[in-house]
DNA sequence: TCGAACTATTTCAAGCTTAAAGTAATATCC
DNA sequence: GGATATTACTTTAAGCTTGAAATAGTTCGA
């Protein structure tokens, strides 16, 4: 793990080419997943005080909110980015609950339409606007320009990881 | 939610003040988040199948190799930024794959000091070494000085984060 | 020193999450 | 048309995670 105990450690050292040593790159994810660690944490424990409901809901219910004629269970599934089983308990306890609709999907007897009811849509908005609120100060102290650098050099990033594990580039 | 139909929507419409409307730094969280669960969830596949392990034991077993003396469950779960009850599994489990050891912790009978053991130090180095590639593989095409804007931003959020849910500034 | 407040850890119930295996319906290919 | 592959979803077992309540030990003030 320690290679490198004959090169000098003054500020220069961060600069010189020391193959196999990627430290810079495990800060930066480490610092990544606890910037996302401290705000998700937060923002769970708000959706559970004010509003008795979890963030996976809520996450559920946000894509359906876009989606006026219903989405698939598998979308869903795609699109927040977990496995099948998952959105078929967290669609279980939303309906459950009275916020969401199951109804079948025409054209395929496999598939099902899910959406929301209307007070899932009502819930969700009351919610999605405090939701935005909290967010906003979360991230009040970036002036728009780190923002928007913040914004492009995450896609970037994203972009990165794609092509590293998908194999491409 | 919709309260701008009367403003224009051209390019100007992204810096007029509009009271309310903060989409921008939603559509920054929404990124961030879906950076880190991308790149999480890759290097929790790699985990389960070239090592057999989870994400949250490597992370667990990454805090103790920095710890020589060890340290107690409280100090671990105040790092890891987890739950006390949370800890306490992770231990056991890892106690009984013979990782990680419990002893009592001088002067304090109601704590225990938690260390690797010599082979949970092996395990942890190899895993560590592989670990670290494919960080660096997953952010190699950003430039290092992209990185390091990153990283500045980063931590910038994370202060602010950090202020806006402690009441602060 | 006695009791109250605090700290370290465990236990518990509920929910989230996954991979793998199973069921049912659709699509494709010959 | 019928075998085969694919797709949509559900089920299951195991592990992760949390907040709340319980247990045990420590600290501190009167």
């Amino acid at each position: 793990m320690d290679d490198m105990s004959e090169l000098p450690l003054d500020a220069e050292t961060k600069v010189i080419e020391r193959p196999g040593d990627h430290k810079d790159e495990l800060r930066l994810w480490l610092r990544l997943l606890s910037c996302q660690t401290l705000i998700e944490s937060e923002i769970r424990r708000r959706l559970r005080d004010r509003f008795d409901t979890t963030l996976p809901r809520f996450d559920l219910m946000a894509q359906l909110d876009k989606a006026p004629v219903g989405m698939k269970l598998g979308e869903l599934s795609q699109r927040l980015m977990v496995s099948n089983g998952n959105i078929t308990g967290l669609v279980d306890r939303l309906v459950a609950q009275g916020l969401l609709d199951r109804q079948p999907a025409p054209n395929d007897r496999r598939a099902q339409l899910v959406k929301l009811t209307p007070e899932g849509r009502r819930t969700f908005r009351a919610m999605a606007c405090v939701h935005e609120e909290w967010i906003a100060s979360i991230f009040a102290e970036l002036a728009a320009d780190e923002q928007e650098t913040l914004m492009r050099l995450l896609g970037k990033a994203k972009e990165s990881a794609r092509k590293s594990i998908t194999g491409d580039g």
